[in-house]
DNA sequence: CGGTAGTGTATTAAATCTGTTATCTTTATG
DNA sequence: CATAAAGATAACAGATTTAATACACTACCG
């Protein structure tokens, strides 16, 4: 699992600032493009996909609203305005055509960065709800983001501790766990000795999960040592 | 009209600012509430669960820093600053301490109205990105922005910690939210202990939105855990 | 062949968790 | 300050989950 950096897009004409942002916001861990007319904006946020977008608003070529409702037409992305004008009425235009932030020139960097950070934060957490990493083997679908099991696409329900179990054996898909290791995840350290319990949840899991109780295909046993999910 | 209006609480010690801050947003269809001490505002917005809290930094009492972090660590809610520092030490403190937006006085009331809109719209795209922000499930439709909620396109009435709880559940659909996380936003970080509270107003929720609240179709319960809105 | 260790399944009582009603208190509002 | 709406609290009935016990099955080995 590598971490990218994050991608940002600044869409400006000033050759100065467009090289003071990309100096800048690389050696900050930012990955940065450009483009210098509002048309060539729009195009390379549809192609790169970037994290972040900054915007002038004074382009020569579009107003610069025009290229924010453009980008809102199809993403989410967060936009931050760089501006010249400081009038309220351009501010509330370009807020209420979707962007997300704005700055008026001239600017501090640390604000910019901290502004950046913000929209970031945003981002991620409308992010988090997304991304949900999902086991899938055969007909059996585990989703632990919204702890939610289904097979066949129809939702099974399990009790918390039936969950646990088979949480811990899908975070650890194809690894075997002794019985220690799942007594004392699943029950806490002092039901150690109670290896049966085990036995008895797993086969219930299995009843609700295997298509043929009896002859597992995923929930399986290590005889003498404890049980496997296979992958 | 079960449309009820956006709760902004105002913590900002200045009688001017507050009065011209309360006549100036009323009339803009917010209902505010204010505080005067940085230790009042903490606690005003446990209570009341805004949906966004306007900040003054330079409290009699408390950092505002302080008072940032202390929402933080239990809440999402937008925090809009407003400060007469303009330094950018203290705007880049703010920002990351977990403030969505920092506004130096004076300030053009036209801007704060749009950076209150930014702050609502970025809070209620949680989940659904750019698609409808209209939760639709069988006959039950709840639409956050306007704050309505209804049943066979008939309006039904809500109570504001009924909504607010029905709100967290359709921001978060599909996914289960544990009796913690659920009273933690509905009622405030004081309120963890108090979970069958949130039995009650489940149970007043499915009576008022569920065919056969005996049978629940999409509130359910999450036995051991907590409940889940199923989409 | 019998015994043993490891395993799978059914049953049930106890513990825990949940749903609902009723009542009292607080808050908003004219 | 009276009234209505909403919220907090207490109490109890009902449902689910867990723990515990019992028993059947298999494979392996002497």
């Amino acid at each position: 699992m590598t971490k990218t950096n994050p991608v940002i897009i600044v869409i400006e004409d000033d050759p100065a600032i467009r090289r003071f942002l990309r100096t800048g916001l690389s050696t900050q861990g930012f990955t940065v493009f450009e483009a210098d007319t509002g048309k060539q904006g729009i195009i390379e946020t549809g192609v790169r996909k970037p994290d972040l977008v900054i915007l002038d608003l004074g382009l020569p070529d579009i107003d610069g609203v025009e290229v924010i409702k453009s980008i809102r037409e199809w993403s989410a992305i967060p936009i931050l305005i760089l501006s010249a004008r400081s009038s309220e009425q351009h501010k509330i235009d370009a807020l209420d055509a979707g962007a997300d932030d704005y700055l008026t020139k001239p600017f501090g960097f640390g604000e910019l960065l901290a502004r950046i950070r913000v929209a970031l934060r945003h981002a991620n957490r409308s992010l988090d709800f997304m991304q949900s990493e999902v086991f899938i083997t055969a007909n059996l679908t585990v989703d632990l983001q919204n702890r939610r099991v289904s097979i066949d696409d129809q939702d099974i329900h399990l009790t918390p501790i039936q969950y646990r179990l088979l949480a811990i054996l899908v975070k650890n898909a194809g690894k075997v766990l002794t019985h220690q290791q799942i007594l004392k995840e699943v029950w806490g350290p002092s039901y150690q000795e109670n290896a049966h319990y085990l036995r008895i949840y797993m086969s219930q899991l299995r009843q609700k999960l295997e298509v043929d109780p009896t002859q597992p295909k995923f929930l399986l046993t290590e005889s003498g040592v404890g049980y496997r999910l296979k992958v």
